[in-house]
DNA sequence: ACCTTTATGTTACCATGATAACTAAAGGGG
DNA sequence: CCCCTTTAGTTATCATGGTAACATAAAGGT
């Protein structure tokens, strides 16, 4: 959780946007139900595939290797901009996956640096297991119109 | 960061969902990038109170402390229900603000199990000083409707 | 060829979240 | 009064995020 279940009341948040941002408490107002909402929807997600012994991480590792069309394979740098996450917790959650047997590595033959990870079937039958119930919980979330 | 950087594109994303949620594409895109949005938007709130030397909840505890009204005090379990977070890590987070002089402590007399938690002048200033970045940043948002 | 720079990952360490199991105090029958 | 349950908070352990510093391989200018 990063937000605050109980919100500040309308009275409170009048007198701190008083202060801080005058004559802008509804924008404040909907910024933090923002913040909230998002927060409980990234808890439903995370305690759907801490369900199936997944992180929402290792799960997105899974799907960007997996929607990739042209190959069938992704390197740990790819996969690090894709995701945008630091490259030690990159390394880390790839040993896990490989450990787990939901992938396995390819060596680069031009470049000894690179490792090239691929969907093992377990990967693959994870990933088929995870995902209906994952596109059930983004379906069920209210309509959310950009600005 | 909870949520990929590299969105999946329309055609990927109609392929999934054909399976998974037929006709709901856009419903789908729309979460995903509600998801996206919030990542974005934690990850520079964080950034700020880091720039304070503070992380969100910290900041949240000394907010939830000062909004109270009618007392200058709230017990540990008080501002767990406030904001959602177990136990172990309030206690953590509160004893770090203790040490760090931003709050401090007052016993129940008649419950000795109880610890009441106020802000010291310094835990004041704090909140002084980070407030206004911390509205401006919620302002600087596109306004986001509720559905 | 050689030396510097850039790119790819890893190691070491720390911050922040969670759960399970615990201690200690209060409350509430009998 | 004593025992049992409930409530408040802590300890121990783990999962998952980050940054800094490093090793190693490739690339590129001279």
């Amino acid at each position: 959780m990063f937000f605050m279940k109980e919100l500040p009341t309308r009275d409170v948040l009048d007198r701190y946007s008083q202060r801080f941002a005058p004559g802008q408490t509804d924008k404040i107002q909907s910024a933090i139900h923002f913040m909230r909402d998002a927060s409980v929807l990234i808890r439903n997600v995370e305690t759907y595939f801490s369900g199936h012994g997944f992180s929402i991480l290792k799960f997105q590792i899974l799907i960007v290797i997996d929607r990739e069309t042209d190959r069938n394979w992704l390197t740990h740098s790819e996969i690090v901009n894709k995701l945008d996450v630091s490259k030690p917790v990159m390394s880390r959650t790839l040993k896990s996956l490989l450990d787990g047997g939901y992938l396995r590595l390819c060596g680069d033959e031009s470049d000894a640096r690179i490792k090239r990870f691929i969907l093992t079937p377990e990967g693959e039958a994870k990933l088929e297991a995870m995902l209906p119930g994952y596109y059930r919980l983004l379906t069920e979330l209210p309509e959310r119109p950009k600005p």
